[in-house]
DNA sequence: AGCCAATATGGAATCGATTCCATATTGGCG
DNA sequence: CGCCAATATGGAATCGATTCCATATTGGCT
């Protein structure tokens, strides 16, 4: 590893002199300056950016906490993120929680000791105790997905959504709408979706049967399942049913088709996250575009205004446009 | 920020004592750990891993360099990237070069800069240039997708398994086979994949139309104009169409699903990837298995053996699964 | 009781940069 | 021609840890 005093000496100047030729800080005589741009050249010197960092403060990186890569969702919030962040030289810290909660507090420690500039948490939940944690830090942060109190966050608008793809259900004629939903825990898809969702069909005098709502964990089977439930419990079959996510209705779908039940004549189908391949199932699906890379972005871009100084607690909500597809 | 010194002097020790007390190295008397521990935990202490590196050399950080992060394949990689990483207390510093070249070689020299204890390089090309900056590093380096002579390769099979499938189309009595394919630039997707179909096709001694070989980039949509290309210029159609990604699968799909064209009975569709949803669409695709979560998880295990000691060069060749479904 | 080795502890150098300060060299101007 | 400010340069402190070395303390054993 080659250091600035090397770099120093076969230029024939001091280290502070490189130094300043680095970050262009003037008082290089030209002269100076050719000679080491030249040995930098040759030699392909990078300077360490740990001795830089413990020194100014610094490190032109940005942890993201995801609960999982694996989502076309977290994989859009990361790409708007790093478009967004790479602009401006900084890079990203991945640190994946694998939907452990425990992680997710213990990597807000780690991204601490590694001294980021600044935390993007894709929250699932809002535990008190990371909420604690997170308080207590001194970087920035902003949350996406989760509202949480006094904090910067970029927000989906979860509720309004939710009743309006309900409303576009009961509009199409649909008084029998089936929930394919997940654990309320996760306040934003869990329980705000559902109230949507609720709200909604009680502000149209419809009653919801208990077996139409079913809960699934983030994957397509479980979709697949959930579907299989209200199907083969429910006394009075619904003719639409509403799922909180993409992949959830693809579940369903598949369910649907392999017993031959027609989508949309005999149960119709809609669903949240306008995922690519949506359009491309077997109806297309009806779904809610939430913009996930700009979200990304959005967050990147708050925190970045907030990296030194005082953060000004927002709360950004994005919009979102419903796609009608041949699934309703 | 507290720092070391503040510890040792509320804990009444020096700074020593507590280094050697947060490393377990020995020589600290139960009295003082006991006191150190407590001012540790009421104080919330984390060590700087910036001044830690520049003193061990250490980082416990791995660069990852990559594409895109927006395709499954890619997010698969990482995940197992991260599952292997994560068990060693690593990290993963992502470096996404929206397929430009010229940052790929960028990034490699801007990982070294941060002292990352390795790198993972998800290759889309074996630019001459790019491998001569690669093997002036002095930290270890595998390389996922492409074959790079002289360095730890974890490879897929493509030229195999393009005529695997090439094959299996052949046997399902298929003699007129097109192709959608990308950019040779890219060897191992863009080179390979067409050899293997091509070889495969003259060893069956069947012709190969020029407008049944067609090229796309890496998105669903340009799946769907190879297909129109295919169907619209071809004097003798053919009966069934490789595509050397899901992805331009799905849109070929989508092209013949909106042009009344049956698959696949008047053309079978099969294709690389066995992404998640390639069987929700409609037909289910015939496509073959890829592991990429194994592959990433292999490099990264092979990073980790390989950091501190002498790299051994290595080819390792992931196997691959067909799996048949209704579009063949 | 006295000696030696093991244990315990602190001091100081070090990692590789930045940055403040002191000093040396210029050149413009009266 | 001499003076002052601007420019150019190097020395040294600093960031926050680790680690080598020197010294102090302890306990076991003859």
């Amino acid at each position: 590893m080659l250091t600035i005093k090397e770099i120093a000496e076969m230029a024939n100047v001091s280290r502070s002199t490189v130094s300043r030729a680095l970050n262009n800080s003037g008082y290089v005589s030209e002269d100076a300056m050719e000679r080491i741009k030249k040995v930098i050249a040759e030699t392909g010197y990078a300077p360490s950016e740990h001795a830089k960092s413990l020194r100014t403060k610094r490190t032109k990186v940005i942890g993201v906490i995801l609960p999982t890569i694996q989502t076309e969702t977290s994989s859009k919030i990361v790409a708007g993120i790093d478009k967004e962040l790479s602009t401006q030289g900084y890079q990203i810290l991945l640190a994946n929680t694998n939907l452990d909660k425990a992680k997710e507090i213990e990597y807000v420690d780690l991204l601490k000791a590694r001294q980021v500039d600044g935390i993007i948490l894709v929250a699932t939940n809002t535990d008190p105790l990371l909420l604690k944690k997170i308080k207590g830090l001194t970087i920035p942060i902003v949350i996406i997905g989760q509202e949480m109190e006094g904090l910067v966050n970029v927000l989906y608008d979860d509720y309004h959504a939710s009743r309006e793809l309900t409303s576009f259900l009961i509009e199409k004629g649909h008084r029998k709408i089936a929930f394919i939903g997940v654990d309320e825990e996760d306040r934003a898809v869990g329980f705000l979706r559902k109230k949507g969702y609720k709200d909604e069909m009680i502000a149209h005098k419809l009653s919801i049967e208990p077996a139409w709502i079913q809960k699934g964990i983030f994957d397509i089977d479980s979709g697949r399942q959930a579907m299989d439930q209200i199907w083969t419990t429910s006394q009075n079959k619904p003719t639409a049913a509403f799922a909180v996510t993409d992949r959830l209705a693809i579940g369903a779908l598949s369910f649907l088709k392999d017993h031959k039940i027609s989508v949309p004549e005999q149960m119709a189908i809609a669903s949240i996250g306008a995922s690519e391949i949506s359009q491309y199932v077997d109806p297309p699906l009806t779904t809610i575009d939430y913009q996930n890379e700009k979200a990304g972005k959005e967050a990147a871009h708050q925190l970045l205004t907030n990296i030194g100084t005082k953060a000004a607690i927002k709360k950004i909500i994005l919009d979102y446009r419903l796609i009608i597809r041949d699934s309703v």
